[in-house]
DNA sequence: ATACATGCAAACATTTTGCTTTGGC
DNA sequence: GCCAAAGCAAAATGTTTGCATGTAT
C-alpha cells in the first residue's frame, strides 16, 4: 500500500539507494564479491513491498542479469546468514525472503485460498514480549514473525 | 472401530478424550468415515504439545495402524479443511500440523539452528488486533500465527 | 452395494549439492 | 593468479496424485 518514493534529501533508512549501499557495504565487508547478480537480488528485495520467493527472483524480467536459480539460491543463503535479508515461513511450499530494514518490522496478511500476500500497516504489539522471552528462555538473537491468515474478499465471493 | 465415548464428568475443553470425541464427531458429521488411521492421527496431534509434520505422524511408532504417508496426508488435508487441525508455516521445508483447541491459541519458539520447537506459555497480545484487521481488510475467517525465532542455549554454545 | 479410505508407486515442485568454468579482486 | 561466484545438471527432500483394492456405512 504505502509506497515510499526516493526524495534525494530524505535521510530515512528506507531510502532504496541508501539501503542498497549499506547492504552492499556489509556484504563486501563480510567477504562477498560485488557482482551484478548480488546487486540485482538486493535491488529486487528492496523494491518489493511483499516477500519474494527464489523463483520470483530468479525469473524476474526486471533483472538485468538473468541469474541462475542456483546462483540466486546461494546468494539468498549467504545474505540470510549475514542478517541482511530474512527468510519467512509463509504457508505455501516455497520459502519467502524479505529485506531487513533496520529498525523496521513488518507483518503480513495472507489469503489462505489464493495465497496473495499483503503487507500490514500496523504497529506490532509484540516487540515488548520479545525482550521478556529472550530473558526467560535464554535464547539469543530473538526475532519474531506475526502473520495473519484469512480469506480475501475476492476468494470469499467464490 | 471404537465409537465416541462421552465422559460426562470432564469439563475442560483440553481433556484429551473429550477433544478426541468432539473431533471425531465433527469429522463424522462432515461425512468422514471412522477409521483406525483417523483416530490415530487425531490422537497423536492431541497428545503432542508441539506441532507435528506429516513424517512425524506417518512414522510414529506410537501408532497402532502404521498408516501410509499418502493416507496420513489425505487425512491431514481433510482435517485442515474442516478446521479441526491447523497447518503451520514453520521454518524448515516441511509443513507442521497442530490440533485446534477451541478457545486456545498457541505461540512457538523455534531454534534457527537445530529447529527445536517449544510451545510458549504466554498470553498473546494479538487477539484484539485480529478483530480490527478483520474489519479493515474485509478478509474473513481470520486467524494469526505468532512465532519467535532465536538460537537456543545449546546451539548458542557451539 | 456403494462410495469413501487405503496402500503402493509414480509424478511434482522446490531446494540443495557437485563440478567445471568464469570473473572479481 | 587465486579463490569466490556463476552456470548447468543431477540429487535430495517433501508433497501430491492415479489407480487398483479394501472396508465403513
Amino acid at each position: 500500500m504505502s509506497t515510499s518514493h526516493q526524495h534525494p534529501h530524505t535521510k530515512t533508512t528506507r531510502d532504496p539507494e541508501c539501503v542498497l549501499c549499506q547492504a552492499l557495504d556489509r556484504a563486501r565487508a563480510q567477504g562477498l564479491r560485488m557482482t551484478r547478480a548480488l546487486e540485482d537480488v538486493l535491488r529486487l528485495l528492496i523494491d518489493s513491498d511483499v516477500p519474494l520467493t527464489l523463483a520470483d527472483i530468479a525469473e524476474s524480467r526486471h533483472l538485468s542479469s538473468q541469474a541462475d536459480r542456483a546462483t540466486v539460491y546461494r546468494l539468498l543463503t549467504k545474505l540470510e546468514k549475514l542478517a541482511i535479508i530474512r527468510r519467512l515461513g509463509l504457508h505455501d511450499r516455497a520459502a519467502y525472503y524479505t529485506m531487513i530494514f533496520p529498525g523496521e518490522h513488518n507483518d503480513y496478511l495472507v489469503c489462505t485460498e489464493c495465497g496473495k500476500i499483503a503487507r500490514l500497516d500496523i504497529e506490532c504489539p509484540v516487540e515488548e514480549l520479545e525482550t521478556r522471552i529472550e530473558k526467560k528462555s535464554r535464547y539469543t538473537q530473538i526475532y519474531h514473525e506475526l502473520m495473519f491468515f484469512g480469506v480475501c474478499p475476492k476468494c470469499g465471493r467464490a
